[in-house]
DNA sequence: GTCCAGGGTTCGT
DNA sequence: ACGAACCATGGA
């Protein structure tokens, strides 16, 4: 009903599509799990250029790791944060994820939580959205979950497959079924289109569909 | 100058 | 449950 289509393999065509037209897109674009939890929160409605630098300047203090981030000052944190906007409020959420991350014993303790006791976890910390916690759980910790963004609403919704108001979770868990149904329940398998599918769609998003459009050029208009 | 970027929280209704 | 205001820098 809510969804234009009952017929998921569309979902599966567009993301097949995507992969032949741009290829493998190598996301998240950082070193350790860690510095993509950071990322995460750095680049809420936030260009990514601005947070390389961000991330940058982190790494040229040396305070990509638990042990240092726990010790830092906010006013230090936030003067180095600062190219991503937001900057006092980023730096709350940062150190909220520090601090629950650092009580949890690190990224290698929490690798063993279950997803949805995980997911709800991250949700209770000050910051960190459905968007964002999906992020962390799929491009950190390589958990089978599906990340849901703008540029994923305006382009089903622009191609019809999906009306665009759709609760998060709602439309998460379509597309997650949409692929589990074509692929099957391989969890590698469903992380690894997971991650090039998301990571298509803000690709194709930033090239031809702009929030007031001109499309031309765009791939999936040829259907 | 205006609009947007790899969102989330808070506070009205 | 939904809408609007708010957060703030940098590039087009």
């Amino acid at each position: 009903m809510g969804m234009v289509t009952d017929n998921h393999q569309s979902i599966w065509k567009i993301y097949q599509k995507l992969y032949f037209t741009f290829g493998s897109q190598h996301w998240w674009p950082a070193e350790t799990p860690l510095e993509v939890m950071l990322g995460a929160i750095l680049t809420q409605n936030t260009a990514w250029k601005n947070v390389e630098k961000a991330i940058s300047a982190l790494k040229t203090k040396g305070l990509l790791n638990l042990n240092q981030l726990i010790r830092v000052s906010p006013q230090q944190l936030a003067q180095l944060i600062k190219p991503t906007g937001y900057y006092r409020i980023k730096t709350q959420r940062l150190l909220a994820l520090i601090r629950w991350l650092h009580e949890k014993g690190g990224i290698e303790k929490i690798k063993y939580i279950p997803t949805p006791t995980l997911r709800a976890a991250l949700l209770k910390c000050y910051g960190v959205g459905p968007e964002t916690a999906d992020s962390i759980l799929l491009y950190a910790l390589g958990r089978p979950v599906f990340v849901i963004d703008s540029y994923t609403r305006r382009i089903l919704s622009r191609y019809g497959i999906i009306q665009g108001d759709e609760p998060y979770e709602i439309l998460k868990e379509w597309i997650e079924k949409s692929i589990r149904l074509v692929i099957g329940d391989n969890t590698r398998q469903l992380v690894s289109v997971f991650n090039e599918f998301h990571a298509l769609l803000v690709q194709l998003g930033k090239k031809y569909c702009r929030p007031h459009p001109q499309c031309y050029g765009c791939p999936l208009a040829a259907d």
